[in-house]
DNA sequence: TAAGGTATGTTAATTATAGCACTATCCAAA
DNA sequence: TTTGGATAGTGCTATAATTAACATACCTTA
């Protein structure tokens, strides 16, 4: 198995066929085939297939796919294996919301340490985390060797958070502020902009038919 | 002007210059060039280009663009010309950080109801918005005409949430419920899964070598 | 008024992605 | 043991999207 270049829209498949083949899993099913898959998520049959040979053979011919196989396998080529540790920075409404979302910890995602500026939610407890101050970031992510950082701060602000990320080492970044970041290439950046999407919707529905 | 295919890549980078060139529209600058949009945003300078020559000419050859006229003209692709009825069900943690997200009332979104299943909840104000009862849905949302939902529920009750929506007749759907929905397909659906991203996350950290 | 510089709009080429059709393989039943 | 049915894996085709190159048009200045 060589290194050719994975699209990214396969891996964000994957991740949905992993969630899908836990639920499946959930219901006691033994075995499933990429056309299972395939309604079960919304694509075709061929694309399930696809996405997985990328990785290798993982289903047997005239039979299928061993479910709690195929789920394990895609969670080994995610990189969930083992727990990945995280830490947030920004307690506003979504990082709140962020740290208490149950989904992260589900797959493995376990947020280790929390930050803020604003004196007044530093020493306070979210879910058994106390809140300490951005000044103290460098330090504790990397006592922890923390690999992902989740962005929450004002916009205004977002760039001298991942720079102070980055300074403490971590490799990936998920960023919820509505700014273009500048960010090294060895580092992994992921930006999630809520009105972005928002926005893709109303074109739709204008029809393309509003310009 | 005819309606051939618009990449949604295209929408997405199009809803991203529209931002940056509010940023650059506040610093009071009169002109700018395809080139440092790309600077800007992080993209090509012919890929700037080319995403608004789906639209028409919004260009001066030899000068630029004017960064007032460029930004209008993009919020109009975009459907952003009016307010947009928004109506959000589900007031856990997540919903109340969408329903105090400054973001969307600067682009226009306006949450004009709020739903939610547990008693407790109900009656509550979020932002002078009172939450109601999810039985009120479809009576409500009729009456206010709204076009878009955000659907920040449980996942074992995203699909009936949705379902409620439709039937009252938003045409868009923005869900952060970690599962597949069903949609007829003149329903315009996204997904925002916050674990998907920290999936590809990880699987580039991973190198793509952990499998 | 003409020429040079510059940045757009557009066409062409390259690359990436998805879809299809075929082949290989396995299981079950006769 | 053989045959039929079913499904994974794979190479090829077609489509889509990005990048690059070019031709057009505009402003400025001499």
């Amino acid at each position: 198995m060589k290194t050719l270049k994975i699209p990214e829209a396969t891996i964000i498949r994957l991740s949905v066929y992993s969630r899908h083949l836990t639920d499946v899993d959930r219901k006691g099913i033994i075995t499933t085939s990429s056309g299972e898959i395939a309604d079960g998520v919304g694509v075709s049959p061929a694309q399930v297939r696809k996405d997985l040979a990328y990785f290798g053979e993982f289903g047997t011919r005239g039979v299928g796919y061993n479910v709690k196989d195929l789920r394990q396998h895609i969670m080994r080529i995610l990189g969930l294996g083992v727990d990945w540790s995280v830490t947030l920075v920004g307690v506003g409404n979504l990082g709140l919301a962020l740290s208490t979302y149950k989904g992260f910890r589900d797959r493995g995602f376990v947020i280790t340490s929390i930050f803020d500026a604003d004196p007044k939610k530093i020493g306070t407890k979210i879910e058994n985390i106390e809140v300490l101050p951005i000044e103290q970031l460098e330090t504790v992510v990397k006592q922890n060797s923390t690999q992902i950082g989740i962005v929450a701060v004002p916009a205004s602000v977002a760039q001298e958070t991942v720079d102070k990320l980055i300074k403490a080492g971590v490799s990936a970044i998920l960023n919820f502020a509505p700014v273009v970041l500048n960010v090294p290439p060895e580092i992994e950046l992921r930006n999630v902009d809520l009105a972005v999407n928002l926005e893709v919707l109303t074109f739709n529905v204008c029809g393309q038919r509003c310009y």
